[in-house]
DNA sequence: TTTTTTTGTAAAATTTTTGTAATAATCGGG
DNA sequence: CCCGATTATTACAAAAATTTTACAAAAAAA
């Protein structure tokens, strides 16, 4: 199983878009379980279900979840009991599911850490938007995804957070083209760009056969960088193809 | 508008076990306001109450609260209206009080970016407790304290709380859109601000491409810094992408 | 080798972007 | 409804970036 919570403190690999709610719900209505997996599971949610309070105290322990939903009534132990020793270990999103919707029960469970109290009667529409409320909520928690930490190749550092370029900690003084360009490259070394490809990546515009200005910003790159176009030490000339950035030797 | 609140000059604006609650309250009920106040202000919360959507909108805008509670039915604009342009420019918890509930407008509401949704007609026991339970989570993903704390960089001192923006202890009297710019860009100098971004940190406005207004108001601000846009000290133009503050060297 | 194609680059031409003054519109109070 | 302050738009000069042009040089093809 993956682990990453909202708060963990790890590499954060920030849930992209893709990556699904990691959800552990602690029910032991196994109809009732499946009607919210089939209800939840196209918007993303991947679902670990517990039939009960020991074994659902267990698994939110041992694995990582980006929301617990937890019924109030459970075969072994009471709801609010796993509220407790749940949130004693962990300050995981946790939102209490319950049929009998009683105001004290609600109070009660907010007080003790639940961070929303949605009566079973719900519609599964306000649920979802109840869920994504306290899962925004939480991801905001979460340290902020490192944007983009800036590159280091050989003895240039590309900070596209800043957008500056230094070779040897002096900067390039790259145009905004220029920097872009030699990003691109310099992300994935060795990989030939095309002119067509690299004007793409770097300008919207549309590429004519006779157009040298690609050539021209490699031309201005390279003297920027001090490489000489016949042996270069940095940008090569694909005869042909195009250019590529060269895997530094070290 | 009613501000019970002074942010004396404490510098430690970290809401200790005593620091109250710093609550705005968007409801032109004056009765069910002072009900609210009444029963809340034991519990440590501290209201400021505005009586129309344009005026909550300002109002967040201008001062840090740590939660908003709104009411969807207001004289001038609509409730869902106010939600998405406090939203648009922050974080800050925002609880909708609503004496309509309809699970439509719940749904809404909590898609477009409230943390909950309580009907008016709730207990104030309940009300408290969920108030507790947003603002235990928000709590736990800010470093909140630092967000209203002010910001000394070189001879700058920006306080967001006040919107004094003093440099070498006299004041730059800077607008309100002045002092946002400079006060987020300064947060993290060296980072380049699109002028997209900067406008959508500052306003609640969509940008079109010919938009001059963030450059008048860079031009404008660095006038009042006595910044010289050739070679400035504060505010550097990144040509082709945006602006950024420069980060002190000392 | 000769021819053809492709690339490198200086310099000129063009376009884009930015700075800012002046003007207009808008907002917030009284 | 008017007033002052703030914000947005317009216009144009200035600055800088980008593209085009032109031709030399290098590589590939014949």
């Amino acid at each position: 199983m993956t682990t990453v919570t909202a708060f963990s403190t790890a590499p954060a690999p920030a849930r992209g878009e893709a990556a699904p709610y990691r959800v552990l719900l602690i029910d032991d209505d196994p109809q009732y379980c499946s009607l919210l997996q089939e209800y939840l599971e196209p918007y993303s949610f991947e679902f670990t279900v517990t039939g009960n309070g020991a074994a659902g105290i267990e698994t939110a322990r041992s694995a990582v979840f980006d929301i617990i939903l937890l019924d109030m009534f459970l075969p072994d132990i009471n709801g609010m009991e796993v509220l407790k020793a749940i949130r004693h270990t962990s300050t995981v999103s946790i939102v209490v599911l319950s049929a009998h919707n009683e105001e004290t029960d609600r109070i009660v469970a907010l007080e003790i850490g639940a961070d929303d109290y949605v009566p079973k009667a719900f519609s599964p529409r306000e649920l979802l938007a109840r869920l994504r409320a306290v899962l925004r909520r939480s991801a905001a928690a979460a340290p902020a995804q490192e944007e983009s930490a800036p590159l280091v190749v050989g003895d240039l550092y590309l900070d596209q957070r800043t957008m500056e370029a230094l070779r040897g900690g002096k900067s390039l003084s790259l145009t905004h083209i220029e920097f872009q360009m030699l990003y691109r490259m310099a992300c994935d070394p060795g990989r030939v760009f095309s002119r067509e490809h690299l004007l793409s990546l770097v300008r919207d515009r549309d590429f004519c056969p006779f157009d040298r200005s690609i050539d021209m910003h490699i031309s201005s790159l390279r003297r920027k960088l001090c490489d000489d176009s016949r042996s270069p030490m940095y940008v090569k000339t694909i005869r042909g193809v195009g250019y590529c950035f060269i895997k530094p030797s070290g």
